[in-house]
DNA sequence: CGGTTAAATAACCATGGTGTTATGCTATTT
DNA sequence: AAATAGCATAACACCATGGTTATTTAACCG
């Protein structure tokens, strides 16, 4: 079965380094691999065809580049999915959850102020 | 690297829909090979044995039964990576993961009454 | 035009995961 | 003790995935 699936997407860490590489905003492809020293550019390049079917991640041509910006909505399946089960989360786990939410709003301000 | 990880373990559709199960209550291994005509029982039986390593599952030997429950906490470390993701959504998408929420609170203040 | 840069695709290989059938193991039943 | 029930493990086949090197495509520049 072809990865137009976000859980298979997502399952490969690289993939999810390069999500969480342009969630700190749009880079080029060259610039994604540059971050990947121990594999090659078309390594890189087809994990970003995989992001792009699977909907996480949009491209923009740019002269012979080819921009990446992260594309979150992409994610929502993965989030419906999960948060059925965040309900049957004991106490404990709900405030964990909390704190995350909490914390990802703090990291957010936090980068808009550099 | 074998499948401890619980990105793995979700990526397989056969084993999110053992999950989807489980959440509805416990079953031992028999009752949960019999809602997967389509797989034998060491299939589903090996299926099981990656949700256990993953720690999405735990089991509870009864004569010679199985009594599988869902795990929910083991879906910690796939919540906290997607929580990072859900600060950036746009607002339009922000409104659902607030409706998924909302949901998932009122369906926990169901279970227990509060 | 020819050359260079940027990145995708092609072709190939190794590995790991998912499925199978066959077998083993433990507990219960008679 | 022998047979059965319930499930895990073993051994094997197959194909999808992830990696490589080599090539192609396309845009820019001299």
């Amino acid at each position: 079965m072809m990865a137009t699936d976000v859980f298979a997407a997502i399952a490969d860490p690289t993939r999810r380094a390069v999500l969480d590489l342009l969630a700190r905003g749009p880079r080029n492809a060259g610039g994604i691999a540059a971050e990947f020293p121990r594999l090659t550019q078309p390594g890189v390049s087809r994990h970003l065809r995989v992001l792009r079917k699977a909907k996480l991640v949009e491209v923009a041509v740019r002269a012979q580049q080819r921009i990446y910006t992260i594309n979150p909505e992409g994610l929502a399946d993965l989030y419906e999915w999960v948060a059925k089960y965040q309900a049957m989360w004991p106490d404990t786990l709900d405030s964990l959850a909390r704190y995350l939410d909490a914390r990802a709003v703090g990291e957010k301000a936090k980068r808009k102020k550099r």
